[in-house]
DNA sequence: TGATTATATTCCACTTGTAGAATATAATAT
DNA sequence: ATATTATATTCTACAAGTGGAATATAATCA
């Protein structure tokens, strides 16, 4: 996912593993947490893939920059990445993992946590709000409207999940509730 | 997180390898896909860290039986575990890595990638239905039925979340279409 | 002036996850 | 009678992800 990921950004335009990183931390980090190690990584393996060209530009004190671009056969590589049959659904959801085991501990300390987990949802939720129209602001900046519809689905998807979520926890604290008064 | 599963069931009862594989299969299955050579890998190290015991059963024909059980230091890691800080609310989402990225094919093409996604999670949440009645089923027949309550929350996740997914595609889709009018 | 941040990449050790072959026999289904 | 499924584990090779150290300098902030 994360090479088919720096393939798409390759393709809006050429850039250098450290530019690469920015645009993860900045904009696809919500749904995706690349390391800078493992970008780097992955640039290789898409160069010996003959996916991207890499061209060396020298620099003096900072290391030499390498700007990466996409090849036909990159794009080609992206294309059938994009039509494939894998939806992509498949996820792990590690609070899940928590929760099943959650047995074991006292409601009220569980009722603790999920009130953590609602808080956390309804911070990372607000902090949300202005996206919608940065990216309307960045998609017309570069001139790119049609993409920023994409990127706005993928913002919507955020904001319905933690709404989703923050609802989810508010329920397993009213089961809670619910137990206690027996 | 995986480590921390297997304690966790191995907390309930102990068992061996294939059962813990099956477990997963029959019901953690559609929040954590573990495969089996994983299982019996992280086995291995949970025995190293001594957070379980393992005893051999002989047997005639199949391989000899490893029962693994949990110890006291393992008891003591599991809850340690559910007590930390990290709620585990981070994801990869590879749904959204696609999505990000459609721009670069025709909204026609992309109004079928979200029909396709709209069913798929239509399907698997028709699938769901019997779920909390076998929960509960299962909860009574083990005597086990405050833990049912902490299985129940993640099947409801899991309902919500598919829930959230068909809704936001049938979004997208809108947009789509609301997009191709002008 | 001194400290921090930004730029830019490489490298390493480690853990986790993917995918499937290999082994061997009993029980069940067709 | 034959084929498949269930039981039970080991092993290998590889891909992907984590986490941070190391290097080097320019620019900016206090």
């Amino acid at each position: 996912m994360l090479k088919h990921g720096i393939l798409g950004l390759l393709n809006y335009k050429e850039m250098t593993g450290y530019e690469i990183m920015e645009t993860f931390r900045d904009s696809l980090n919500y749904f995706w947490d690349a390391k800078t190690s493992q970008i780097y990584r992955e640039l290789q393996g898409l160069e010996q893939k003959e996916w991207v060209n890499k061209t060396v530009v020298p620099q003096s004190g900072k290391p030499d920059k390498n700007i990466y671009s996409i090849t036909t056969a990159g794009w080609e590589e992206l294309l059938r990445w994009l039509a494939d049959d894998d939806l992509g659904l498949r996820v792990k959801t590690p609070v899940l993992m928590k929760v099943f085991f959650l047995g074991e501990r006292s409601m009220k300390e569980n009722i603790c946590y999920f009130e953590s987990v609602k808080k956390s949802c309804e911070l990372f939720l607000k902090s949300l709000e202005p996206v919608p129209q940065l990216i309307n602001a960045y998609g017309d900046l570069i001139g790119q409207k049609e993409k920023a519809l994409y990127w706005q689905m993928t913002a919507e998807y955020g904001r319905r999940s933690l709404q989703m979520q923050i609802e989810w926890a508010q329920d397993c604290i009213r089961r809670l509730e619910g137990e206690m008064k027996l």
